[in-house]
DNA sequence: GTCTATATCGGGATAGAC
DNA sequence: GTCTATCCCGATATAGAC
């Protein structure tokens, strides 16, 4: 593997265990047992080394995003959404002040997360729209408000707590926190109980 | 008013406006016209400067959790932390890096969740006792998980997306996601309407 | 209590040899 | 591509005069 791509593993390891703030350039050259002068011939410096990984998500969610629409399709999204924010969760755990210290960030992810918004208020209006979902449209933005909360927060609320992240079945967590906002709303003879099921056995998609 | 309670009051401000990572010892002493020496005299430095302020906040919040458990008290409590959440906003923007670079920070702010979270299940489950919400106390538990991570990360979700924080009444808007995930749980009778009226009009609480 | 001046320290960044 | 050595700078922190 080429060096460049070794320090966006690690610094993207470094910066998830212990945070962007309290990992110095010096510190991934020497978790590489490489020389600090080495890696600043690959990235002008940490702001570049981030600005790749920002990159490397957006490239990410936006894979994920050529989905159709059925109801399997939306928890599905939100999986492979959250999968994503996990592995660069270092990123939405102090974004406030990224943002600030790297411009141009901001405005990359607010646009992202703007667009993974519309791509859920599209999925859920195709579960209104199909009947899979009761509700008005007024309350189809609430939920997608609530969704969208759950979807960019939890990891955050999760590590407030004190919870461990390491292990990305928490996503799964996520997911139920989303089922249980929905569940008022599905139709009797829907089919979430089976959508409740895979979430619960952690088997919504399958592991590779 | 005494130096050392200015340069809390303005450490505050600088903090929330710019980042607690983007505000420096002669910063704060600079906006005050003062010298750093002098804020070193009052402060061992910007570590005691925020372990201060988060006593000020915690001692907020408890004075707030004393109150009695009708229904509107509910969102009067939701009111009033999230009015003092909001006050010192940037300990919960970047919680995860503060707690890193302050020990004891931490721990202190995670025990006061968890006793926040504990008074709002004392509430909720007393409106399931007297009627006013339906739901098996498993959803109580449930509700309980997304009123919890509303409270407390709804500002860091508004501020991603690039909403402006300055404005106080910000807090409604996380009052009425709250009032629309318990919604569904509401007696057909109940008082809910009233709330959700009061929440509309900005009016749950008398202004000062 | 407050100031000025200064010491210290750590992270970011570059030059030049290999 | 990689190393060593070094510079630079900004933030923290202290000493001592007023």
């Amino acid at each position: 593997m080429k060096t460049s791509e070794k320090i966006l593993l690690i610094s993207l390891d470094l910066f998830n265990r212990q945070g962007e703030r309290n990992t110095t350039s010096v510190d991934i050259a020497h978790e590489l047992d490489i020389s600090p002068g080495n890696l600043y011939y690959h990235y002008k410096g940490k702001d570049d080394i981030i600005n790749a990984l920002v990159d490397s998500y957006i490239a990410k969610i936006n894979a994920i995003s050529q989905v159709s629409d059925d109801h399997e399709d939306f928890y599905k999204y939100l999986f492979y959404c959250l999968e994503s924010m996990h592995l660069f969760r270092f990123l939405f755990q102090n974004i406030a002040e990224i943002s600030s210290q790297y411009p141009g960030i901001h405005n990359k992810l607010q646009r992202l997360a703007k667009f993974q918004r519309q791509h859920l208020r599209k999925l859920l209006t195709e579960l209104q729209k199909n009947g899979t979902l009761i509700g008005s449209s007024e309350d189809i933005d609430l939920l997608l408000d609530i969704i969208s909360l759950t979807l960019f927060q939890s990891l955050n609320y999760y590590q407030m707590q004190g919870d461990s992240l390491t292990d990305p079945d928490i996503v799964y967590r996520t997911l139920m926190t989303i089922y249980f906002s929905l569940h008022p709303y599905y139709r009797e003879d829907s089919d979430n109980a089976k959508i409740k099921q895979a979430i619960l056995n952690k088997s919504l998609v399958s592991k590779t």
